[in-house]
DNA sequence: AAATAATTTAGATACTTATCTAATTAGAAT
DNA sequence: ATTCTAATTAGATAAGTATCTAAATTATTT
């Protein structure tokens, strides 16, 4: 997936916030809906922009769809910012 | 500024190139919008959106305004990225 | 196989954003 | 003071985004 996507992803309140839901455990989409007071059609709107950007991953089991988070884009972003603050004078880190 | 207005700066592929350019030096308004097929009056709605998320600073001299990168809030959007992905296990901060 | 439950998809709408052209401001130099 | 240059602001517009309601999908249970 392009930066673009994840960045696109990153830049809206809400996916954050989800984001930050599943750092704690994975969650179905109906639990990261109750932290929320949007429909759960909206709710899933946000997921499938999470997903699209391989912010997160998802697991079917009986009925529900399990969302956890996949730090691996995660990574790439840390290194795009940490480059470009990296050089005032000189750089030191990664 | 509020993150939401920080993440929204960053997730425009323009505004990130505005960005890395600046890594190398400082340069006016007009140096930056060479490097791009716009209009310098877009240039300068970009610049506008940066500047108002604090992520870059302007210094005026003769009648040009030179930009650089302003890297103070990098450094939170990096800790917020680290804390979302520092947790495989067990969480120890937010 | 019908009914129920969890979630997604489709379609509509209001809001936001990126871009342009034209006009304006601010400073420098003639 | 007029002209020239650098840059911004204003106003318009097209494209993109977040949200809703209603309908469809998928799996489970009766």
């Amino acid at each position: 997936m392009s930066f673009q996507t994840t960045f696109k992803a990153l830049s809206d309140p809400v996916r954050r916030e989800i984001l930050q839901l599943l750092t704690k455990q994975r969650l179905s989409a109906g639990e990261i809906g109750q932290h929320f007071t949007m429909t759960a059609a909206t709710v899933s709107y946000h997921l499938k922009v999470l997903k699209k950007a391989d912010l997160i991953d998802e697991e079917r089991e009986k009925n529900f769809i399990y969302y956890s988070l996949n730090t691996t884009v995660l990574e790439e972003v840390l290194l795009w910012l940490t480059d470009l603050k990296g050089n005032g004078e000189d750089e030191e880190n990664n």
